[in-house]
DNA sequence: TCTAGTGTGTAGTATATAGTACACACTACA
DNA sequence: TGTAGTGTGTACTATATACTACACACTAGA
């Protein structure tokens, strides 16, 4: 699904239980001008800034990593991880390309429950 | 260790067992312009794009998200695995940020070893 | 009916990104 | 001793990114 879309359906859907969810007053509470909030919508304009995204995502109370990925995006944080051990997480993450969720899930189970 | 100055060592290592690794002459094999390559290795100029940098790898036969990283930038294909499965990948890594090296790979050995 | 609020069209801007092009002084070596 | 090759300084450029500012037509509610 396109970015500015799933912003649209969110947000008039937020809207229908709070009419404060008008794209004039979302815009203004996240800081941009409506008319750019209009244009990301519709998709006239490619998804903004990381720092947009993530005041949308609160906003509309919307998982950022979700939206940032939509939005063609990886958050900042987690490239700074991949980016401190790059060969670590490069193969790794190539590794875990194709498997499927719950391997992964396992994985990641196994790590919080902190057997290293 | 910053970009431009690593590029320069490894480049001038190479020379010395190899005189086509002048600064021209790589730049001329990478595709760039030597005052650009020039202003690179010195850090007068950000780092090149990941294309650049990933002929810049092969050229110089180094791992190109080591120097990707070192350029403050994640691999493309990467990114494109973490905004597949979002929530999934996210999860993980901030999970993996402070887990010992062994830890990670042994995660990764688990895997490849296909005991899904 | 009027007015406060709605979404949108158009035009413009600042900054970053990713380089090119050319000229210059220096060096090695044939 | 010249000339081919070296690295670098300066000036410029094209494209992308991430927006702002203002005017406009429409609509719902008092």
């Amino acid at each position: 699904m396109a970015f500015g879309g799933y912003i649209r359906e969110v947000r008039e859907l937020r809207r229908r239980g709070d009419r404060s969810f008008s794209l004039r007053q979302v815009a203004g509470r996240v800081g941009i001008e409506p008319a750019y909030l209009s244009k990301i919508e519709r998709g006239q304009t490619p998804p903004p800034s990381e720092r947009t995204i993530r005041r949308l995502a609160s906003e509309l109370d919307e998982d950022a990593d979700v939206l940032l990925a939509m939005a063609g995006k990886v958050s900042q944080d987690l490239q700074e991880i991949v980016m401190l051990r790059p060969k670590l997480f490069a193969d790794l993450l190539r590794q875990l390309r194709e498997a499927p969720d719950h391997a992964v899930l396992r994985v990641a189970r196994e790590i919080r429950d902190g057997d290293w």
